[in-house]
DNA sequence: CAGTATCCACCCTGATACTG
DNA sequence: CAGTATCAGGGTGGATACTG
């Protein structure tokens, strides 16, 4: 259990609320799953799967859909046809988060060779 | 190489300044690290450690002040004395992700009950 | 089409011991 | 004090094969 000072409050690591965001979309898909769903609205399994590349395995597209399922970013209507039909669409949740993202964006892009500088300077040290 | 299409733009998953980021931040440690020294300005190795409490390793401590030293979050600076003090300070670029982290912060607060209720829900299901 | 199931490799993290 | 070195465990992510 992890006790510290941050912001005024305790903090336990474990319910920090940051930390609670962060460890949904520090994993290696989810934010990208989400943003392409933010931009089509709805789409199927396999559409999603055609706009991240093949790079994602059926596996991994799964666990994150089924991760942002769970939590409520986005929702799963399965159609039973054959062949099965499946189509995932951004909740009003999972839209509240672009802000933040774009935020994020916003500050990456002004900062981000100024830390790339910086790493260049930490290695050759 | 993942090629998408997000927010108008073709985006290499790799090149994706939110996740180059997210990436930074994503780990364990690097996010308490900086709110603690944003909150001390400056602080030695073991402070930083009791201020974290007893759950990280040293090793973990050193290696993620050097990650976050290395993109110019912190500046260490050694004193060669005996026994050897180094202090971290926190940067003015460290400084610029607070407001950040503040939007996650209160985003989180006021979402994260919504969230935890769909958990259970899509647990029981 | 939209998944499951299984196995595997890697990397992150922690524990422990040692040092300038 | 502020680390480094080494080893070990667990979990994430990926490859492949199979299925309702």
């Amino acid at each position: 259990m992890i006790k510290i000072n941050i912001l005024e409050n305790d903090l336990d690591i474990n319910n920090c609320p940051v930390r609670k965001v962060l460890d949904r979309f520090g994993d290696k898909w989810s934010l990208l799953v989400l943003l392409i769903l933010g931009k089509k609205e709805t789409l199927r399994f396999n559409e999603i799967n055609k706009e991240i590349g093949q790079d994602i395995s059926q596996k991994m597209l799964t666990v994150t859909l089924r991760t942002l399922e769970a939590d409520g970013y986005l929702k799963r209507t399965s159609y039973p046809e054959i062949p099965p039909r499946v189509e995932y669409t951004i909740t009003d949740l999972g839209k509240s988060l672009f802000p933040l993202i774009d935020n994020l964006e916003k500050w990456a892009k002004v900062n981000m060779s100024a830390i790339e500088k910086s790493r260049e300077k930490f290695m050759k040290s």
